[in-house]
This record gives C-alpha cells, sequence and structure tokens, in this order.
DNA sequence: ACACGAGTGGGTCAAGCGTCCCAGTCCCTT
DNA sequence: AAGGGACTGGGACGCTTGACCCACTCGTGT
C-alpha cells in the first residue's frame, strides 16, 4: 500500500485483472479479486477507474497493442516462405502453451465485447489487429523469400488468422500439440504449394 | 402454468435456456431469466433441477447430440469433392448467418466449461462431436466421388474443425460473410487440389 | 369419494456483486 | 511550516444471484 499515481495504479490494476482472469476466467474478474490481487483496498479501484467497464476497455487495449506488437517481433532468418511460416506458426504455439489462460481470455473479452453494442468495436479492433499481424507476417515472408503470393494478400492474412484461431480453440479444449502441429505444418504446407512462390516481377 | 410432468418440465426449461442465452449469452442465463422466459416459477426450476449446473450439462449434452445428427444429416448430392465441401461450407455459413446467437453460445458455453474442472469432459465431448461430423463428411465425400485421401482421415478431419472453429469466431466479430465465404473456398480448394483426389485402390 | 403424492407459487435467505462515501493521511508546493 | 490536494482505508448501500422452504392445489389410483 505505498502511495501510488493515479497512472501507475491504472497500469498495476490491470496487470492484476490479467492474471485473475487469465487464471480463473472472465467472469472470476471480481473488482474485489482484481484488487485483492493488487493488494489494494476496494476504493483504490474506483478511484483509478470510474467503472469496471473503463478498466475492461483499458485492459483489451492494452493487449491488443501488445499482441501487435509481439507478432511483429517475429523475424524468421528465413530460408524458403514454408520454413518461415512453420517457424512463425511454432513460435505461437509455443506461447499457447505457455500462456493458455491468457489467450483463452482473449476469446471470452471477445465473445463477452460481441454481447455488449458499447463494446463490440472494441472486438472488431481486436480482430483488426490479429489481421494487421497476419498481413505483416506476409508480407515480411514475401519479401525475405523474393516471393510473391498468387492470392490477395488480405484474403491469405483472413486465411491465416482463420487458422491460427482455430487452432487455438481446439488445442484449448483437448491440448493436443501434436495434433495441432500436424495441422499447422499441413496448413503451412497448403500455403506455400498452392498460394505462394511466383517469383516477384 | 398448467401441470406437466418433471421430464417435461427439463426440456421446456433446457429450450427456454438455449433461447435467452443465444439471445443475450451465457452469462444471461440466470434461474430467473430462464423461468421468466419458460413462463414458470422460480420454485418449478428447483423442482425439476437440482441445480443450475445440472441443467447447464443437460443443455450441452441435448445441443452437442443435436448438432451432431445435424452434420450428419449433410448429404451432397455430389459431383466432384470440391463442389460437395463447397456445399457443406455453404450450409454451415448459412446455418451461422441464421442463428448466430446459438453458435456465439456453443462457444461460451465450450469456454465456461474449460475452466472448470467437473465440465472440461463436456467441452471435450462437444468437440469429439465435431470432430465426428467433419470425419464422416470426409469419408462420405470420398465415397461419393470414388476417390482417397492422401493423408490421415483424422488429420484431416481435425484441420476441418479447426478451419470452421476459426470461420466462426471471425464472422461472429465482423459478419462479413463474403470474406468468410473467400476464406472458405480458397480453404475447399486447398483442401482438393493438395490432399484429395488419389483414385481410390 | 377420498386420501396421497406429484407438482406449484410466493416469499425468503445468505452471499456476492459494483458502486459510493467520507474521514483520515501522506506528500508536494510555496 | 502550513496549507491543500492527491491518495488511501474501511464501511456501507442497493441490487441480483442461486438456493430453499412450506403451505397450497390438483390429478390419479383405489
Amino acid at each position: 500500500m505505498p502511495r501510488l499515481p493515479a497512472e501507475a495504479r491504472r497500469a498495476a490494476l490491470v496487470e492484476a485483472a490479467l492474471r485473475v482472469m487469465s487464471r480463473d476466467g472472465l467472469a472470476a474478474g471480481t473488482t474485489r479479486a482484481i484488487v485483492a490481487e493488487a493488494g489494494m483496498s476496494l476504493a483504490s479501484f474506483h478511484y483509478a477507474f470510474a467503472s469496471r467497464d473503463e478498466l475492461l476497455r483499458e485492459l483489451v487495449h492494452r493487449v491488443v497493442g501488445h499482441e501487435l506488437s509481439a507478432a511483429t517481433a517475429d523475424l524468421p532468418p528465413g530460408a524458403g516462405p514454408a520454413d518461415c511460416l512453420r517457424a512463425a506458426a511454432a513460435g505461437y504455439l509455443d506461447h499457447l502453451e505457455r500462456e493458455p489462460g491468457a489467450e483463452q481470455l482473449m476469446f471470452e473479452l471477445a465473445m463477452h465485447s460481441l454481447r455488449d453494442p458499447a463494446l463490440r468495436p472494441v472486438a472488431r479492433q481486436q480482430y483488426r489487429a490479429y489481421t494487421a499481424a497476419a498481413t505483416r507476417l506476409l508480407e515480411q515472408v514475401a519479401a525475405a523469400t523474393g516471393t510473391a503470393w498468387r492470392r490477395p494478400v488480405p484474403d491469405l492474412a483472413r486465411l491465416l488468422v482463420t487458422l491460427i484461431d482455430g487452432a487455438t480453440t481446439t488445442w484449448l479444449v483437448d491440448r493436443d500439440t501434436a495434433a495441432t502441429r500436424t495441422v499447422l505444418d499441413a496448413a503451412v504446407e497448403l500455403f506455400v504449394a498452392q498460394h505462394a512462390e511466383l517469383p516477384a516481377g
């Protein structure tokens, strides 16, 4: 209970909320559970945030920003495009295994946002961030390997997001990493064999 | 408020719960909201079900059973395997557009089940049902077109579930039917060109 | 026709929720 | 050093939740 400027307190509360909700689910993220995790009193919560919804909005913004920059940081050293994509997939799978709760929370957050008209734009933005990351990855791969994509990159980016999304939900259910890896590898092969590699001209 | 045998009341409550939760989300399915939707008193609820969790379990079982039989009923008249798969995808997309809430509820239910150790097997069963449906579809397509699949059918089935799952979540967020159709069509093409059509021997 | 048990309704309970208030305390400025 | 504003803590309010109890009513088997 040291004294904290409001801005730092907001950040601490968001992080605490993220921990609680990743561990026990979105619904478990009550104001009391959050302040207990952060080691504060209940009043500090509403001193830093006008409402629980405001914290939720800030939380989503922060996480989406973080995910976007994380996806951007993936720079495969690059041999062929297949290796690049496979490396990216493996990297994501590692992250998923390391923090399944966080990734599950993202889904719960998206589903929750969809039900609330006021929060719907937040969900949209979340997926726009995913698509942006996918687009960047595809462009990096093309640039790094001197190839171009046969289909429009936006279409491929959406396909990639779809695959990652589906792979995540199915993995969350059965935790079968080997099977998920197989699916992603097959998807990469599809991607490359069918859609990539027209020498850039 | 006519008199109803307990079994019929259970069914009516499950249907009412399904309506409420499809419309307003899993969290909105309180005992009071459900009995209001069913036009009963609160006591009738706990006469038919020992607890809200018991209703939830029965609801999931019923829906999974329904989805499994629905997916089985898909019999494409069949020209090539691509047409079969495309027809199946289009059929699912129609269903999704007709009842987005129900499909979103399935996700919410799965995510909720994953958090509760007692309900985790239910989520597993839900996805086993999906995989079974996908397997059946792939086998039907192979049989109807006289071809075989190059990769193990279980792998392909999981890939199919992954694709449908991902397509559903992305569509739920942006409701962009055209883009989702494009993704699914591309996926079908991938599926067929790369993985199908080895004449059955 | 009559009793018995299945089914019903309303009122109630304790717990947990988000939110709010206010008296107190610390730090920073001047 | 003294004032004022930023920050804290505990307690409380009003509401909703799942669960429950008990007095009642109706259909049915005898």
